[in-house]
DNA sequence: TGTACATCAGTGAACGCGCGTTCACTGATGTAC
DNA sequence: TGTACATCAGTGAACGCGCGTTCACTGATGTAC
């Protein structure tokens, strides 16, 4: 069954409205974002908009989505990490991708991330299973390095305190991860990290280093060694 | 010189426009703040704000220095440490008293460390001063700690990578710092890693662990530790 | 202490604007026979 | 292949709304003599 001529053309639109969107919202943030500035650019009626999207909230949590599935497709351009590799390294590279694909989308990091548009509940029901699909990728990454690349004086970790013990069992029991909670712990540290330098460095915070790419790498490699993972 | 009755009413007035913007801003966000809202619930007419602000910048820009001024007085509630404290504890001290205000505050903390108000553009000039106050308490505190309180077998750090320590260098010269490159990489990566708990932790993107003051606190504790301070 | 004048907080109406959304419509594309 | 009908993308006008900002004004507060 082949496309239309309608349904390739309605496709088209739709993401021209998306992409529009998008740019809008990078130079007005996202709470400005204006289904009549997309229309006008787009040398269409406002009205037409409603054809493709119910509303102006229809095409904020659809947004929502596509950046979420932007940002994991940014990480699975990363290979996992077989057997006979560096799982560091690999830890490493993960990071850089999440960094890279920040920078180069602030807009869909802010949406996802930044403050909550107002007036605009992004039901946590429908974006929880992407969030903590971001999360099962890391996840992922530390357990094989755990696994694999221990050094054989650790763990570096001191004993984790029983509320916080408690806490991340039973996330791992409720999503059924089969991880000690020692490595939820580092892959929880690790996405911190990760994001308060790069939430910093969206903001110019970080300016005063001039660009904050070697400080990302040096913490990044901190952060591995921290953990006890074999350096490269 | 006492004040007459005009200029203490004056006063108060301005006060309740200020309190009223963070009550509107928490609530709609930001960039939603309306000067007309305001007016209505002070039961005023909306030209009468124009009497106290020249227009809604002005404001946003009064309310940014508030909000670190707020910060700043937050952190200052602690005593500098003297010669005879701990200074490691001082460290988490302060780091609590971040996160506190960061929770107790989150219109403030969203002005200053959200993402830009659209249309309005912080002139940084004006604030770089604000936020470089707060990060010389930090770094006031390391260096402290770093001095006083160092372990033997220390420091615990990688040696820095040429690029970085430029960098570090450059901003201990041109702020004219008495701290060697490593206290300064550590202050940041102490405020970075502080910054993405709190940033995350006020998305709700840590709800999954309950509360997340436990793991907080075990980070920071390792952040001390992996510091190469002394612990308590 | 009383009076004349200056200051200035607040008013109410008006301006022009952009917004989200609805509605009855037109005309092109697609489908069934 | 041609025709009648169904679908549906896009139109243009209209709705009611809230916004920032200006302006000439009123009347209370403050000051100089």
């Amino acid at each position: 069954m082949t496309k239309t001529l309608r349904e390739e053309r309605r496709e088209e639109t739709l993401q021209m409205i998306k992409n529009l969107a998008w740019q809008k919202m990078a130079e007005n943030g996202p709470a400005n974002l204006s289904l009549r500035a997309i229309a006008r650019q787009m040398r269409v009626s406002s009205a037409a908009i409603y054809r493709y999207f119910e509303n102006r909230d229809a095409l904020l949590t659809e947004l929502c989505k596509d950046a979420y599935y932007s940002q994991v497709a940014a990480l699975q351009t990363l290979e996992p990490a077989a057997a006979d590799e560096n799982y560091s390294e690999h830890i490493l590279k993960l990071s850089r991708l999440y960094r890279q694909w920040a920078l180069q989308n602030p807009e869909k990091f802010a949406l996802v991330y930044g403050a909550p548009v107002p007036g605009f509940r992004q039901s946590w029901e429908v974006l929880a299973p992407f969030a903590s699909q971001i999360m099962d990728i890391f996840l992922e990454a530390f357990q094989a390095a755990w696994q694999h690349d221990q050094n054989e004086e650790h763990p570096d970790l001191p004993p984790i305190p029983d509320r916080l013990k408690q806490q991340l069992a039973h996330v791992i029991a409720q999503r059924k991860y089969n991880v000690p909670p020692a490595v939820l712990y580092l892959t929880l540290e690790g996405w911190t990290r990760l994001h308060g330098i790069i939430s910093l460095e969206l903001i110019d915070q970080l300016a005063l280093l001039g660009d904050a790419e070697a400080f990302f790498e040096y913490q990044m490699q901190n952060l591995i060694r921290q953990s006890g993972f074999v350096q490269s």
